[in-house]
DNA sequence: GTCCTACCCATAGACAAACTATATATAGGC
DNA sequence: GCCTATATATAGTTTGTCTATGGGTAGGAC
């Protein structure tokens, strides 16, 4: 980790799902919904977003469909399924966990 | 992620760089004390490990001696370098903010 | 009318980190 | 003598993200 990543591995999946249950959207507005409500921070580069909705095409947790923009382009918009949301909410209690437990080792104080 | 990974990707070296800061350790050492200190949420495997010991010696983040254990065994003892220190400040903000922008996007309410 | 920028999708290949599996070895308890 | 916990290490696989590249369109500037 000697370079700035632009995001950390293992979040862009529940990223994406979690930019769904807004709204349906394509691709390209997911990755500058996720830059914009991140400050900045988070960038997700083309070459991870699209194989990662193809990931979750694969399983089920998002399904697709063609139709054109508000700026009259045709566009990928994905839409969050069932079984996607519920993916998500497991995700989401692991991340927070895993989160959880970080915390506890980064922690200065240890009265073990 | 279908199945619950051991930990979050990226995070390892930073958890190995904070553990030394507590005092010297081996690498058994260390993986058992991400383990206990994370309450067994976080698991270093030992293909993981090693590598990323090897890593930060490298980097001159660490450095080793083989010496005895309180137990009677040789082990190699790692130790934290200034550089070492260094580098886990860099980490440990990269990490902080990481999350933050995550919290964000994953935040329900967006003002706009 | 052509150039440029922002919009939009997608894949191949490289790379890095983490995992599984395996190998080796020893101290101490039973 | 066997088993468990301690201890190190590597080979090989998998997975995720990145870089680089390719394609294509709408609309404004010049």
């Amino acid at each position: 980790m000697a370079k700035k990543p632009d995001l950390l591995p293992g979040t862009l999946d529940m990223l994406i799902l979690k930019t769904l249950t807004r709204a349906p959207l394509h691709g390209y507005g997911i990755a500058l919904s996720i830059k914009r409500l991140s400050d900045d921070v988070l960038t997700v580069e083309e070459g991870s977003l699209y194989p990662a909705l193809q990931r979750l095409l694969l399983q089920g947790w998002v399904k697709a469909e063609w139709k054109m923009t508000e700026t009259n382009r045709r566009a990928r918009f994905y839409k969050l399924t069932a079984a996607g949301r519920k993916q998500l909410g497991v995700e989401l209690s692991q991340f927070d966990q895993m989160i959880a437990a970080i915390g506890r080792v980064l922690k200065d104080a240890q009265e073990a």
